[in-house]
DNA sequence: CCGTATTTGTTGCGCTTGACCGCATATCGA
DNA sequence: TCGATATGCGGTCAAGCGCAACAAATACGG
C-alpha cells in the first residue's frame, strides 16, 4: 500500500535496486566502464565490481578488455549487456504483424514483416509469435535467452491484465491476447498501447533521452495517438489508457477551419485529408511525406492551405498539453512530423502563439528520431521491464 | 544525475528512508499504532520500536498510551507526529494575506488573515510573515519549532528557484519572495503555486487521499487553475507551471456557446459571467453558491442556461484532461465545486459523452473537501517536503 | 628505457542495520 | 485464576556496503 517496492526498506531491497540500478545503466547507456558505473551510481568501486560480478553470473552483463582510453591510469573494464539475452517485440496491425528480437540495449537482432490477408486474430498472432520464435531458436539466435514478449497493440490496452479493451482497426475487443501468446510460447507476455509504447521509446533511445517530461504526438494511417512521461516515467493512468490525444476536442478558433461537426482532433487533422488535399488515394508514410514536399515545392496552394489549416488545429491541442503538463519537449511522429518537418518554425510558432509564454520557454518541438524501429524498441522494453526492475527475479 | 536521493543505495539510503517513511505514516494518516506502523511498512516490529525511538528522540514524532482497542493481545503505543512541529502556510491574495501555522497531520493551531488596502508586495508579505511569527512565538506556539514557510501564490512559481515569474492580481512579476522571506523570518522557505498547493493538498487530506492518478481544477475569482497527481506524485512540469487548465482553448460545439472571441477556458467558464446572469455586482464563494440555489430553484431560466453553458465547455475541457491523463478521480473547487452540485450527475455525464468509453469507466467526479484550509495545508506540506523527505536533515 | 604520477581493480576488515529468536508482559475470555 | 494471543525488549546473527591499503596498468617526462 505505502510500500511501493516489495522489499523496499530492508538489504535485500538495497542490493536489488543497486543491481537494476547497474543492468540499466548498461541497458540504457550503452557499454560502460566500471570507473563510469561508480561515478554516475555514487557507489563504492568495490561495490560496482561484486554487482557487476553478480550480474555476469546471471548471464546478464558481459565485462570486456578495456577501451583504449589515452589518458593516465589503470583502464577500467567495459561492462556491457549480455548479447544473448533478447525480448520479443510484436505489433500487430491490420495489413501485417511485424515482429523483433530485441536485445538489451535496443539492438535489433531480428525482424520479419509477416503479411496478412484478412485481419489477424489475437489466436493467430499467438501463433505467428511462437512460430517466429521457433525459427530464430533454430538459426541465429540458438543460443539466446528470451525474456519474455512485448506487444504493441493499436488500441486500448488495460494495464492491469494487458487485456485489450478495444482495437478498432483489427476489430479486437476484449482480447486476451497476452495470455494467448503466454500459453503458445511459454514466455512472459506484456501488452500496452502502439503510441504509448513509442513515446517510451523515443523517451529512453530516441529524441526525449534524458528528458524527465516530455509530450509524444504520433500520426499514424489509423488517427493520432500519444504517450507522456512525467517526472521521468511513462504515464499510462489509472487504467492505462493515458495519451489519447487523438480523441481531444481543441478549441478551433477560425469556424471555416472545421471539417468535421462535433469532431474530435484526429477527424481534423490526419492523412486522410492530405491525401484528398494531393489527390492521391493511398500512400505509405515517405511516399506522402514525398509528395507533399513535391506539392509544397511546386507551389500548390490546395496542399499549403490544407497545411496550415492542420497545422493550426494540432498547434492549439498541443498549447493545451503545454500549459496542463509544462513539458521541456514536444515529439512529433509519423505524418505529424511530415507536418512539421516542412516548415520547423511554425509548429512552434503557433503553439506558442496559443500557450502561456512561461510554460513555452523551455519547450522544444523537435521531430521523432527513432522511425520504424519505435514500436519494437517499445515493446521489447515492456518484455524486459520485470528483468530490468529486479535482475534477480530471473535466477534459477 | 541517475541517483535520485543522495544517498540511496546504501545503509544510511535504507536507514534515512524508513525513517522518512514512519514519519510520512504519521503525518498522512494520523496517530497509529506502532503494530500498524509494523504492517504498514513491512519493517520488523524491532526495526519499527528502534525507527520510533529514533524519531522520538529527534522531537518529530511522540509515543502515547495505547488506544483501549477491544481486542486480544497486548496494546500498541500510538505514534504520532509531535504537536510543536509546525510549519508557516502563506497566501498572499489581492485583498488580504492570509497566514497559518500548521502543524504535521495538517492540524491548523492558528489562522490569519491580514487586510490590506493596497496590493501587498513581496517584501511586505514577508515581513508580515516574519511578524505573525514573532506574535506566535510570543503566544501559544512558544515552544514550538517552526519547521520552515511555504507560500501558495496565485501566479507562476519557477519550481528551480522559488521565483515568482508573474502574478498578474498581486502584480508581481520576477519576484524573488523566497529570498524575502528567509531573510525576514531566519526560516527555510519555499514558494508553489496556489491551485497546485490546492491539488497537492487534496491529494494528501483531501477528496483525493490514496488516489494516484487525478485532475484537479480550481475556479476562484481570479480564473481556473489546477494541479495533477500522476503516479501519486504532485506533477510540477519541467519548470513548475504545469496545471494551467485555464488558459487551455477546449473544443466548442455550438458556436452560440462562446462569448469571447478566441478566448480561453477561464473566459468562457468564469464567476463573473455567473454573476451577471445573477444580476449581481460581486460576492464571495458561498454568497454566490447560495445565490444560484436560490435563482435555480425559482426557476430562473438565465441562470440555468449560463450553468448549462458553463458546464457544456468544462465538460470538454475535463474530457480532454480525461483522454490525455485518464485520472480514477477529478476534483473540482471552488465555484466550479458550485456548477458541479447544483446537479451532480450532469457535470460527469457530459464529460463522459465526450471522453473516450474507456477512460471514463473508472472516472469519479467529486467535490473538493478541504474548503478553505486547502491552501494552507497545500503550503505548510512544501515547508514540511524537506523534512518528511529526509527527518535527519534536521538533526543538530 | 626507466621512474613517477595517476587511475583503477582487488582484497580483507569493520560498521551499520534489519531479521530472527526467546522471554517477559499485557490484555481478554473462559 | 489460567490459558491464548499478541506485542515489547534485548541479544545474536547475517548480509551488504564503505573504506583503506595494496597491486596493477597506463601515460608522461627525462
Amino acid at each position: 500500500m505505502i510500500d511501493r517496492n516489495g522489499s523496499t526498506g530492508s538489504f535485500d531491497g538495497v542490493h536489488r535496486r543497486n543491481l537494476a540500478r547497474i543492468l540499466g545503466l548498461a541497458h540504457l547507456e550503452g557499454p560502460l566502464s566500471r570507473a563510469r558505473i561508480t561515478a554516475l551510481t555514487g557507489l563504492n568501486r568495490s561495490t560496482v565490481a561484486s554487482l557487476a560480478g553478480e550480474l555476469i553470473e546471471l548471464g546478464l552483463v558481459e565485462e570486456r578488455a578495456p577501451d583504449p582510453t589515452n589518458r593516465v591510469g589503470r583502464p577500467s573494464p567495459v561492462v556491457a549487456a549480455h548479447p544473448g539475452v533478447v525480448a520479443v517485440a510484436v505489433n500487430p496491425e491490420v495489413d501485417a504483424v511485424t515482429l523483433a528480437a530485441v536485445g538489451l540495449g535496443g539492438r535489433i537482432d531480428a525482424r520479419e514483416r509477416i503479411e496478412v490477408d484478412d485481419l489477424v486474430t489475437p489466436e493467430r498472432t499467438a501463433l505467428l509469435v511462437a512460430d517466429a520464435i521457433r525459427r530464430w531458436r533454430e538459426g541465429d539466435l540458438a543460443h539466446a535467452r528470451f525474456a519474455g514478449v512485448g506487444l504493441a497493440v493499436p488500441g486500448l490496452v488495460r494495464a492491469a491484465d494487458g487485456l485489450v479493451r478495444f482495437a478498432p482497426h483489427l476489430e479486437w475487443r476484449d482480447a486476451p491476447v497476452r495470455e494467448f501468446v503466454e500459453e503458445a510460447t511459454g514466455l512472459p507476455a506484456s501488452v500496452g498501447n502502439d503510441a504509448s509504447l513509442g513515446a517510451l521509446a523515443e523517451h529512453l533511445f530516441g529524441a526525449g533521452r534524458g528528458v524527465d517530461d516530455l509530450v509524444y504526438l504520433n500520426g499514424g494511417a489509423s488517427g493520432i495517438g500519444g504517450g507522456l512521461v512525467v517526472h521521468g516515467r511513462a504515464v499510462g493512468g489509472h487504467s492505462g489508457y493515458a495519451g489519447e490525444f487523438g480523441q481531444n476536442r481543441p478549441g478551433i478558433a477560425a469556424p471555416e477551419d472545421r471539417r468535421a461537426d462535433g469532431g474530435v482532433l484526429e477527424d481534423e487533422v490526419g492523412r486522410a485529408r492530405l491525401l484528398e488535399a494531393l489527390g492521391l488515394r493511398s500512400a505509405d508514410e515517405p511516399t506522402l511525406a514525398d509528395a507533399i514536399r513535391s506539392a509544397v515545392d511546386a507551389g500548390d496552394p490546395a496542399i499549403a492551405a490544407e497545411l496550415d489549416r492542420q497545422r493550426r488545429i494540432l498547434a492549439t491541442a498541443l498549447a493545451n498539453a503545454v500549459n496542463v503538463l509544462n513539458p521541456s519537449l514536444v515529439i512529433l511522429g509519423g505524418f505529424l512530423a511530415t507536418l512539421a518537418e516542412q516548415d520547423p518554425d511554425a509548429i512552434r510558432a503557433a503553439v506558442a502563439a496559443q500557450a502561456m509564454p512561461a510554460a513555452m520557454e523551455d519547450v522544444e518541438v523537435v521531430v521523432a528520431a527513432l522511425g520504424e524501429d519505435r514500436l519494437m524498441i517499445g515493446a521489447a522494453e515492456l518484455a524486459f521491464a520485470r528483468l530490468l526492475d529486479d535482475p534477480l527475479s530471473v535466477a534459477g
